[in-house]
Parts: C-alpha cells; structure tokens; sequence
DNA sequence: CTTTCATATGAATGTCTGCTCATATGATAA
DNA sequence: TTATCATATGAGCAGACATTCATATGAAAG
C-alpha cells in the first residue's frame, strides 16, 4: 500500500481527514484569486471609502473605462460588489463587510515582518 | 479641472486620500495571488494539520514532485512557509498563523452565502 | 425619434503562470 | 568514490488573464 520511497508518519491519515472537498478549495482559491489583482485592490479599496460610478473609479485609478468595467465584472460575479441604477450612471459599492476584513487580514501579513 | 463629462461628488478627494502608496496595493495583490491557486490552497491546509517533507504532499495531492517543489518555492518566497531539512528529506511547515486566520477568512466569505 | 452620455461586451493580443520533462544539487549509504 | 534517494531548478509549452479597441446596449435629453 505505499508507492513512494520512504516512510510518511502516520499523521499523513490526519492531515488527508482535515483536507476539505476539493470543490470548496477550488472556490478559495477562486475567491483569493480575485483579491490578488492590484487593479482590483485599488477598486475594493476605494468602494471601501464610497459608494462610487464606473467612470469615477477610471479617473481615480488612471484607467480605462473598459478595463474597470471588465473588472468590475469579475468583482460583481464574486458577490464582492453590486451595483444599481441612477439616471444614466451606474454606481458600485460593496455587497458586504468581508471585503474589509480580507483585506485588513492581507495587510497584517504585510506589515508585521 | 475635470476631464470626465459628469460631475463626481467631492467624496472622490476622501477616497483619494484613504487609498495606500501603489506599492503596498501591489504588495496586497502578489500575497493574495499567492493564495489564489488551488494546489498552494491545498498546500497550506495540509500543513496547516502537519509539517510534511515534499514527497509526502505530492503523494497527498496526487502530483508530481516538480510540480510540489515548484509551489513550494512561491509559498517560501511569500514567507508563508519555511523549511527545514532533516537527513535527506526536507520538511515544510508554516511560518506563521496568519495563513490560519487568512484562509479562515475566506472560508467564511463562502459559507455566508 | 434621434442624439448623447454612461456603461457593457466581444474579439484580439501580449503577458503571466502552472505543469512537465530533463537535469542538477546535495546528503547519505555502500 | 560511486550509487541512490530526496529535492531543486531551468527550459518549454499550453492555458489563463488583463488590457485595448471597436462596438453594442440602454437611459435620458432635445
């Protein structure tokens, strides 16, 4: 029953027990994958400070207003924003409080050493 | 002073304000790309049960020993893991809890539907 | 209805990234 | 030393991804 060349203990039983399904690690990864794009840092960072429409983002970041709204997209798509109408503009803003706490965790990692 | 055809309330100033040096952004993101990929999710959970020489997390994982060796060499170089070796083998563990309370955090985002 | 403004979207492109394969390193055993 | 085991690493490739460009949608003003 062993096909590699030296011993693992047995806490390799543990350690499979532990692993969740590997459709909910995917969807982690999924969920990371999105925080781990400065574009769309910089957008989750300035809707934590306000509500705001496509075209205020493009300006704030210096970009396109397709590329932000491309971004917005996959952020929408991640229930990390909504949106709703307002006259002809569309304002964005976060569906929720984890965004700040994901965030506040990454910059913890960051700053102490 | 205003190259954008709609007129954005003032609050663009505060959100201007509270955003970080680009740097840090950029930081931000490279962390949460490195948690932004299955097999390094998949990982950092089984240490997170165990400290585990590489061939034992290939044979966990079903995977080559390259490809392990390669992730396991983003996971060092974002100080999420650290190694020591012990005879020929060598054995990784995590660096820190922070990998504990950011997966955690994630996690949640998911199960809170 | 037509025009304009704000946003969305599809295709194309260049870049990045994860895996494979072959090989190198480095420690131990013979 | 030589052989072997465990791991590391470089090159190459295929798939994923972020931005651009052109265009489509959709609401409001005239």
């Amino acid at each position: 029953m062993k096909n590699s060349k030296h011993d693992h203990s047995e806490n390799m039983f543990y350690v499979k027990a532990g692993m969740p399904a590997d459709e909910i690690l995917c969807d982690l990864g999924d969920l990371f994958k999105v925080f781990g794009d400065t574009t769309r840092i910089k957008i989750l960072y300035a809707l934590l400070e306000s509500e705001l429409c496509v075209c205020a983002i493009a300006e704030l970041l210096s970009m396109t207003q397709s590329a932000i709204s491309h971004q917005l997209k996959v952020l929408k798509d991640a229930k990390l924003v909504g949106n709703r109408r307002e006259g002809k503009t569309i304002i964005y803003f976060l569906s929720d409080d984890h965004v700040r706490s994901m965030i506040g965790q990454g910059f913890e990692h960051l700053t102490e050493e």
